[in-house]
DNA sequence: TACTGGATTCACT
DNA sequence: GTGAATCCAGTAA
Protein backbone atom coordinates (compact mmCIF):
# COMPACT_ATOMS: atom_id res chain seq x y z
CA UNK A 1 0.00 0.00 0.00
CA UNK A 2 0.89 3.07 -1.24
CA UNK A 3 0.89 5.82 2.06
CA UNK A 4 1.77 8.72 0.22
CA UNK A 5 -1.16 8.56 -1.41
CA UNK A 6 -3.58 11.01 -1.01
CA UNK A 7 -7.57 11.45 -0.63
CA UNK A 8 -8.89 14.10 -2.46
CA UNK A 9 -10.25 16.88 0.48
CA UNK A 10 -13.76 18.10 0.39
CA UNK A 11 -13.09 21.89 -0.83
CA UNK A 12 -11.59 19.72 -4.24
CA UNK A 13 -15.49 19.14 -5.19
CA UNK A 14 -16.38 22.35 -4.81
CA UNK A 15 -16.24 23.13 -8.50
CA UNK A 16 -18.55 22.67 -11.48
CA UNK A 17 -19.36 19.57 -12.31
CA UNK A 18 -18.12 19.55 -15.90
CA UNK A 19 -14.41 20.39 -14.31
CA UNK A 20 -15.06 17.80 -11.83
CA UNK A 21 -15.79 15.58 -14.42
CA UNK A 22 -12.11 16.05 -16.56
CA UNK A 23 -10.36 16.15 -13.16
CA UNK A 24 -11.35 13.08 -11.86
CA UNK A 25 -10.45 10.86 -14.59
CA UNK A 26 -7.18 9.26 -13.61
CA UNK A 27 -7.65 9.17 -9.91
CA UNK A 28 -8.06 6.07 -7.80
CA UNK A 29 -11.94 5.46 -6.59
CA UNK A 30 -11.81 2.69 -3.02
CA UNK A 31 -14.37 1.47 -1.59
CA UNK A 32 -13.57 -1.55 0.82
CA UNK A 33 -10.85 -4.03 -0.52
CA UNK A 34 -11.42 -2.98 -3.95
CA UNK A 35 -9.80 -0.14 -5.95
CA UNK A 36 -10.12 1.33 -9.66
CA UNK A 37 -8.71 3.87 -11.68
CA UNK A 38 -11.56 5.82 -13.21
CA UNK A 39 -11.34 6.10 -16.52
CA UNK A 40 -14.88 7.44 -17.97
CA UNK A 41 -17.68 9.81 -16.20
CA UNK A 42 -20.27 12.10 -17.01
CA UNK A 43 -21.43 16.23 -15.87
CA UNK A 44 -24.90 16.79 -14.42
CA UNK A 45 -26.11 20.20 -13.65
CA UNK A 46 -29.10 21.06 -14.09
CA UNK A 47 -29.96 19.87 -17.59
CA UNK A 48 -33.01 17.88 -18.85
CA UNK A 49 -31.81 14.47 -17.84
CA UNK A 50 -30.22 15.56 -14.32
CA UNK A 51 -32.10 14.59 -11.24
CA UNK A 52 -30.95 17.95 -9.88
CA UNK A 53 -33.01 19.88 -12.40
CA UNK A 54 -35.84 19.40 -9.94
CA UNK A 55 -35.51 19.61 -6.29
CA UNK A 56 -37.30 16.53 -4.49
CA UNK A 57 -36.15 14.73 -1.59
CA UNK A 58 -34.11 11.86 -3.61
CA UNK A 59 -31.96 15.26 -5.43
CA UNK A 60 -31.67 17.37 -2.22
CA UNK A 61 -28.21 16.03 -1.93
CA UNK A 62 -27.29 17.34 -5.40
CA UNK A 63 -28.60 20.83 -4.19
CA UNK A 64 -27.31 20.82 -0.75
CA UNK A 65 -23.96 19.10 -0.77
CA UNK A 66 -20.55 18.71 -2.52
CA UNK A 67 -18.20 16.17 -1.81
CA UNK A 68 -21.28 13.32 -0.96
CA UNK A 69 -21.80 9.98 -2.53
CA UNK A 70 -25.10 10.26 -4.25
CA UNK A 71 -26.23 6.84 -5.01
CA UNK A 72 -29.70 5.91 -6.66
CA UNK A 73 -31.57 2.93 -8.10
CA UNK A 74 -32.68 2.73 -11.77
CA UNK A 75 -34.17 0.22 -14.33
CA UNK A 76 -35.53 -1.61 -11.57
CA UNK A 77 -32.49 -3.54 -10.74
CA UNK A 78 -29.41 -1.42 -11.21
CA UNK A 79 -26.98 1.33 -8.64
CA UNK A 80 -25.48 4.21 -10.13
CA UNK A 81 -22.66 6.07 -7.94
CA UNK A 82 -21.86 9.76 -8.34
CA UNK A 83 -20.30 12.57 -6.71
CA UNK A 84 -21.73 15.84 -5.72
CA UNK A 85 -20.19 19.09 -6.81
CA UNK A 86 -20.74 22.72 -7.20
CA UNK A 87 -20.29 24.36 -3.96
CA UNK A 88 -22.71 26.96 -4.97
CA UNK A 89 -25.46 25.47 -7.59
CA UNK A 90 -26.41 21.97 -8.44
CA UNK A 91 -24.22 19.29 -9.94
CA UNK A 92 -23.13 15.32 -9.87
CA UNK A 93 -20.39 13.71 -11.71
CA UNK A 94 -21.47 9.80 -12.61
CA UNK A 95 -18.56 7.34 -12.55
CA UNK A 96 -19.02 5.46 -15.18
CA UNK A 97 -16.13 2.92 -15.30
CA UNK A 98 -13.24 2.22 -14.18
CA UNK A 99 -10.03 0.11 -14.51
CA UNK A 100 -9.91 -2.43 -11.56
CA UNK A 101 -6.52 -2.60 -9.61
CA UNK A 102 -7.01 -4.21 -6.35
CA UNK A 103 -9.61 -6.42 -5.44
CA UNK A 104 -10.50 -7.95 -8.40
CA UNK A 105 -11.17 -11.52 -7.18
CA UNK A 106 -14.41 -10.11 -5.49
CA UNK A 107 -15.37 -7.97 -8.14
CA UNK A 108 -15.35 -11.08 -10.24
CA UNK A 109 -17.09 -12.93 -8.19
CA UNK A 110 -20.19 -10.35 -7.84
CA UNK A 111 -19.79 -9.97 -11.51
CA UNK A 112 -20.11 -13.57 -12.18
CA UNK A 113 -17.50 -13.28 -15.19
CA UNK A 114 -13.24 -13.24 -15.16
CA UNK A 115 -13.65 -10.63 -18.32
CA UNK A 116 -11.49 -8.17 -17.02
CA UNK A 117 -12.84 -5.22 -19.19
CA UNK A 118 -16.02 -6.53 -18.39
CA UNK A 119 -16.13 -5.98 -14.48
CA UNK A 120 -16.78 -2.27 -13.87
CA UNK A 121 -17.40 -0.89 -18.12
CA UNK A 122 -20.78 0.59 -16.94
CA UNK A 123 -22.30 2.74 -14.07
CA UNK A 124 -24.33 -0.42 -12.99
CA UNK A 125 -21.22 -2.86 -13.65
CA UNK A 126 -19.05 -1.24 -11.47
CA UNK A 127 -21.21 -1.00 -8.60
CA UNK A 128 -21.94 -4.69 -8.85
CA UNK A 129 -18.13 -4.88 -8.99
CA UNK A 130 -17.74 -2.61 -5.92
CA UNK A 131 -20.66 -3.70 -4.17
CA UNK A 132 -22.29 0.19 -3.65
CA UNK A 133 -25.51 0.47 -2.92
CA UNK A 134 -28.13 2.57 -1.48
CA UNK A 135 -26.37 2.48 1.59
CA UNK A 136 -23.70 4.49 0.44
CA UNK A 137 -25.83 6.85 -0.30
CA UNK A 138 -25.73 10.81 1.42
CA UNK A 139 -21.83 9.47 2.91
CA UNK A 140 -19.67 12.21 2.83
CA UNK A 141 -16.28 11.27 0.03
CA UNK A 142 -13.74 9.68 2.59
CA UNK A 143 -12.31 6.70 4.88
CA UNK A 144 -13.16 3.31 3.40
CA UNK A 145 -15.10 4.72 0.43
CA UNK A 146 -13.33 7.70 -0.93
CA UNK A 147 -10.74 8.97 -4.24
CA UNK A 148 -7.19 9.41 -3.84
CA UNK A 149 -5.12 12.06 -5.95
CA UNK A 150 -3.35 11.44 -8.92
CA UNK A 151 -1.78 13.89 -11.63
CA UNK A 152 -3.70 15.53 -14.01
CA UNK A 153 -4.26 14.00 -17.63
CA UNK A 154 -3.18 16.12 -19.99
CA UNK A 155 -5.88 17.97 -22.43
CA UNK A 156 -5.17 15.43 -25.60
CA UNK A 157 -5.38 12.65 -23.42
CA UNK A 158 -8.99 12.98 -22.96
CA UNK A 159 -12.16 12.74 -24.96
CA UNK A 160 -14.90 15.00 -24.36
CA UNK A 161 -18.41 14.06 -25.50
CA UNK A 162 -22.39 15.32 -25.59
CA UNK A 163 -23.98 12.42 -24.44
CA UNK A 164 -26.45 10.33 -26.65
CA UNK A 165 -29.85 10.32 -27.13
CA UNK A 166 -30.59 13.08 -24.96
CA UNK A 167 -33.63 15.22 -25.02
CA UNK A 168 -32.18 18.54 -26.81
CA UNK A 169 -34.00 21.28 -24.65
CA UNK A 170 -31.47 22.30 -22.72
CA UNK A 171 -27.83 22.52 -22.50
CA UNK A 172 -26.23 19.06 -22.42
CA UNK A 173 -24.07 17.00 -20.06
CA UNK A 174 -20.85 15.84 -21.02
CA UNK A 175 -19.27 12.19 -20.66
CA UNK A 176 -15.12 12.31 -20.33
CA UNK A 177 -12.68 9.42 -21.15
CA UNK A 178 -9.48 8.43 -20.94
CA UNK A 179 -8.42 8.30 -25.05
CA UNK A 180 -7.36 4.40 -25.95
CA UNK A 181 -8.53 3.34 -22.93
CA UNK A 182 -9.69 -0.49 -23.08
CA UNK A 183 -12.05 -0.25 -19.88
CA UNK A 184 -14.33 2.50 -20.74
CA UNK A 185 -18.24 1.78 -21.21
CA UNK A 186 -19.44 0.70 -25.08
C1' DT B 1 -53.64 6.19 -5.33
C1' DA B 2 -52.25 4.94 -9.84
C1' DC B 3 -49.44 5.41 -13.56
C1' DT B 4 -45.19 6.30 -16.25
C1' DG B 5 -40.61 6.27 -17.51
C1' DG B 6 -35.82 5.67 -16.56
C1' DA B 7 -28.08 8.47 -16.04
C1' DT B 8 -28.74 -0.01 -17.71
C1' DT B 9 -27.51 -4.56 -18.69
C1' DC B 10 -27.77 -8.82 -20.87
C1' DA B 11 -29.73 -12.58 -23.51
C1' DC B 12 -31.33 -13.62 -27.68
C1' DT B 13 -31.94 -13.35 -32.77
C1' DG C 1 -29.96 -4.78 -33.35
C1' DT C 2 -33.89 -5.56 -30.29
C1' DG C 3 -36.45 -6.29 -26.34
C1' DA C 4 -37.12 -8.06 -21.60
C1' DA C 5 -36.12 -7.67 -16.82
C1' DT C 6 -37.57 -5.00 -12.76
C1' DC C 7 -39.07 -1.45 -9.22
C1' DC C 8 -38.60 3.12 -7.49
C1' DA C 9 -39.17 8.22 -7.76
C1' DG C 10 -41.82 11.59 -9.50
C1' DT C 11 -46.09 13.30 -11.19
C1' DA C 12 -50.91 13.64 -12.17
C1' DA C 13 -55.43 13.28 -10.60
Amino acid sequence: MDKKRKELPHSWYARDAVEIAQALLGKTLRYGDCEGIIVETEAYTTDAASHGKVLTPRSRIMHETYGHWYVYFTYGMHFCANVTTNKDGVGAVLIRAVEPTKGIERMEKRRRTTELRNLCSGPAKLCQAFDITLAENELPIGGAFTIYDAPELPADEIIASPRIGIRQDTELPWRFTIKGNKFTSR
